[in-house]
DNA sequence: GATGAATGAGTCTTCATTCAT
DNA sequence: CATGAATGAAGACTCATTCAT
């Protein structure tokens, strides 16, 4: 009984964690991203179940191996691709306030008209993502936290300007923090159904109630 | 040379379709309703992708091979058992209108009160499989048609709640398609994601505010 | 995204553990031990790590799924098949001191060159398995408890002889117990190093020599 | 096309042995030590299947390729450990030779006493090593051999101690090799049931019967 | 001399589905 | 009608070992 050449262990019993490599060297640190950069293609093409780690790895012209060097799992890796989805798309709705008071003099209505806007504009960005985004939304609370985490971040926003418009006396609501989450549910998920679900309902006019749902909403002498 | 043991077709060589049962006596009837039951407990209990074909034939007390004279696939089953679902969370919700016109001398402010108290309530059917549903809803087309099917029968109802109070002059709003939709989606979201998802915000706060933009949105005559 | 043909479900989070099958049909049981004795023939040609739980199931010309069907782990399979080696040798060596009893008219002498005897000519036995339950047998807790377990019945039946012969009076030592498990791990260790481990020293030598010394060791009238 | 990374060949396309760097400088054979130490602490801890080589390397604070610059295999290793807790076993017992032959005059049965007592004591040396070495011992002949070679040592010594005996008329056995070879492989089992299997026996009044047997065994005079 | 990034063959295991009985 | 035994493709993941830097 000779030893054959190793073979790798079974999954068994390992004590200590893996170790996840931190890149240090200028390679490895290509070598993570490359896999993210696949990862990423992977997932918004063919979704999350149906991308094999193998694939993945193919894609990024590594090993699989080396995947696993990286990341402890294949959810980690999503955890990672989705939380920068969730972040680019925060981004834009944060930059559509900002746009938004800086135009027409503040405006407010056309403040909550750029605010839709760009949310709407937002569910164009990896569409895919966004679409393994609600299907983990309720299974796993860590993404879940983790989306939620990023979107208080627009809430935030969308708080501050209120705040200001408050002081302003432009706005008809007091509970400014709910009136931000349930603005940002509703036009998320409007535009969601419409964008990532592709219904057969027309685009436009239905941002054009949101925006004028969310305006009536906040000010007073919206008519 | 042992008798090599049966083996069944890969799945995919399936050439001619089996043929499924439709139950015409009852105790077919009878097991084809026992495999739903059971398959609903599971899927409630633990999901759909954590559910097993046999354990739903355990659940249901028949063997595996019997789920698959009523059922094609287990999608099949999901896409029966969610229906369901999804139909009794929109009685709930088309009852709420009827409830809320009925209320207090048709006053609208109460209609949409209502309207959201139960789409609220709605919720707390079988959230597990709510949970599936959006899970899988961007996911499987057919599901999501069949899913827009039964809330389009909910939009209809608003719909012809919105159209009557448009003759009675109390809208603000003309397209009332459009609102019926931006209405029932943003309840809808919000309610999801506080009840489904267990967001630590308080839900009677975002249930106000939402019925109040809603009213706000809806009536010229409301402050 | 239209749904792929099923692919099994990784490793993940299977909440109530897999159903394994308790033989009730004919064929049933014979696939039960068609799968345990390939696992025995692999194990004893290959060794346990070398062994793959494909190789097991293409021996027994069953699919690997059917080895899963019935065992939960390939260490459980082990588990079973290795009980079975230790009882096989358990039993020859307790047929050996029967046997030890009824020669010569329960000669004392004879019966402990009976028992050597016995003992060495179980070595030969599934020596590849007897070389795994070595193996395992510091390793792994639940062996070694199945494996004393087994052994406590061969001790009893030393125990048993010994009392007798201690109430004919024949035996030196008083602690029948410590004896008994003292001469049956001596024997067992010298036989298996001697034929497990094939190491180049003339065995009948030994075999003498141990059995010379349990005699001195038992009877006060042995020289 | 995109640069691949590099691919080093796989294990079993070695053509010339990769040269195993033999250490020549203090710091080179420090760093070999190190290796050696850290390994040891793995191993025992850990178990050998149990260890990587990258555990190795990081609880010696090397990078892992510069195991292999002084060791070929994570087997060679080991092999190399083992042969130290190996050799330290022995020598225990050997001093509990010459410990016992000086005791009370060279008395005989203080001497088997001292034997016993310290071969117990040396299982008590790197307990999980010496598991690691009967899990390995019918599995590896390299192995066996090595660590017979060893125990030949011990052995060695039991019989110039046995052949003084001898001399002085005080043994009722002739062949004086195979008494010690079943002496010492008895001890040794008995002993490492008890201490490296924890099991759930008296280690004392086994003991004390594995000396009274080999007492009985080797003196004319022992009653 | 050393580093640590990369490799990839090879494991175990799952479960939707089929079909002989 | 029902049963439950059998199938096997497919996936996630490991780790000893190599080699470019």
């Amino acid at each position: 009984m000779p030893e054959q050449p190793s073979r790798p262990q079974p999954r068994s019993a390992r004590v200590s964690p893996r170790e996840i490599r931190v890149p240090q060297q200028a390679r490895s640190r290509r070598t993570r991203e490359r896999t993210l950069e696949a990862a990423a293609a992977c997932f918004e093409e063919l979704g999350y179940d149906e991308t094999t780690t193998a694939e993945i790895a193919r894609r990024a012209g590594i090993a699989v191996g080396s995947v696993y060097d990286y990341f402890t799992d294949k959810r980690a890796i999503l955890l990672e691709v989705l939380r920068d989805t969730v972040e680019a798309v925060a981004n834009i709705v944060i930059q559509g306030l900002d746009a938004g008071e800086r135009q027409r003099d503040g405006d407010p209505i056309e403040l909550v008209r750029s605010l839709v806007h760009h949310v709407f504009h937002a569910r164009r960005v990896n569409p895919g993502m966004q679409r393994i985004l609600w299907e983990r939304f309720f299974k796993d609370p860590e993404f879940r936290a983790a989306t939620i985490a990023i979107e208080d971040r627009v809430q935030g926003a969308i708080v501050s300007t209120l705040t200001e418009l408050k002081a302003a006396d432009r706005l008809r609501i007091d509970d400014v923090t709910t009136a931000a989450y349930v603005i940002q549910l509703s036009i998320e998920w409007v535009s969601s159904r419409l964008i990532l679900g592709e219904e057969g309902v027309e685009t436009d006019n239905a941002a054009e109630a949101a925006a004028d749902m969310v305006c009536r909403f906040l000010f007073s002498d919206y008519m």
